[in-house]
DNA sequence: TTGATTGCAAACAATTTGCAATACT
DNA sequence: AGTATTGCAAATTGTTTGCAATCAA
C-alpha cells in the first residue's frame, strides 16, 4: 500500500520530529495541529495508526490513562534504553556504556530486553 | 473510608492472591468469578480501583491493548524489578543482585528508578 | 485515473457513574 | 442505624470505522 504524502500527514511528522523527546496523547496532537482546521482528529488517530504501522513512531500505553503516547523514533532512539521522569514527563536516554550494562545484567538474570518497548520510570536529576 | 470485606471482595483477593505472578485484565477476572452470578462486572472493577488505591494491587497499562491489567502486590513484589515476556506474557522478578546494578548504573546516568512502575519488555529465556 | 486520505458522524470497546436495593460493621 | 457496596443500566471516554468527497501520484 502506497503512502501519499499528504499536507496533514506532513504537518504530523514535521510536529513529531521537532519534539523528539517528548510523548504526545492524540489530544495534545489536536490541540497543536486541529485548532484552526488544519487538521480532523479522525486524521492524527490514522496517521499515528499508520506510522506507527511503518515504525517511524511509537506507541506507549501508562498505567494511570486510558490515552495512548505517541513520540516519533529515530534510528538513535530506538538504540536507547528510555528513562522517563515521573514529574517533569521528560524522556531521557539511558547512555550508552551504562545502557550496556543494564543490557547485560539482564541476561544474566535470563531475560533479553526489548529496547525500543521498555521505559524505566522514576525521577530525574533536577526533579529528585 | 471503612473498607467493608464482602463476599465480593473476599473472592477478588483470593483469587489475585492465589495468581500473584499473573496480569490479568477485567475481563479475564469476570470470566473466572462472575460466571454463577457471583460478581458484577462493576463490582470488580470498582473493587480494582480501590484495591490500586489501597497499594494491595498494581495497575499496568500495555500498548497493543486498551486494558489494563492487575496484579497482586505483596511487599516481596514491589521490591523488585519486573521483566515482562513480550511472547508468553508472564512476569519475572529481576533478582536481587541484578538489580541493585540496574538501579545503581542508572543513578550513575542520573537517574532514579521506581522500581513499582517500571516494566523492563522483551524475551524469557523459553520464548527467545 | 487510480487508489490512498480526508472530514464528518456514527459505531465501538473499556471504563465509570447514578441510583435504589442490599450487606457489612 | 449508618454507610460502604452491590447490580443494573445509562453515561463517558478514547479510539475506530463507513462513506462520499478530495487529493497525491
Amino acid at each position: 500500500m502506497k503512502i501519499y504524502m499528504t499536507e496533514q500527514r506532513k504537518q504530523l511528522l514535521t510536529f513529531l520530529k521537532e519534539h523528539r523527546d517528548v510523548q504526545y496523547s492524540i489530544e495534545d496532537i489536536a490541540e497543536q495541529l486541529c485548532t484552526g482546521s488544519n487538521i480532523s482528529v479522525s486524521a492524527v488517530y490514522r496517521n499515528m495508526n499508520k506510522l506507527v504501522e511503518e515504525g517511524s513512531v511509537a506507541r506507549f500505553a501508562r498505567e494511570g490513562s486510558r490515552k495512548f503516547l505517541y513520540q516519533y523514533i529515530d534510528k538513535d532512539c530506538c538504540e536507547h534504553l528510555h528513562l522517563k521522569c515521573n514529574k517533569c514527563g521528560h524522556i531521557f536516554h539511558m547512555e550508552d556504556g551504562f545502557m550496556e550494562i543494564v543490557l547485560l545484567t539482564a541476561v544474566k538474570n535470563k531475560f533479553v530486553i526489548d529496547k525500543k518497548k521498555s521505559i524505566l520510570y522514576g525521577l530525574c536529576e533536577s526533579c529528585k
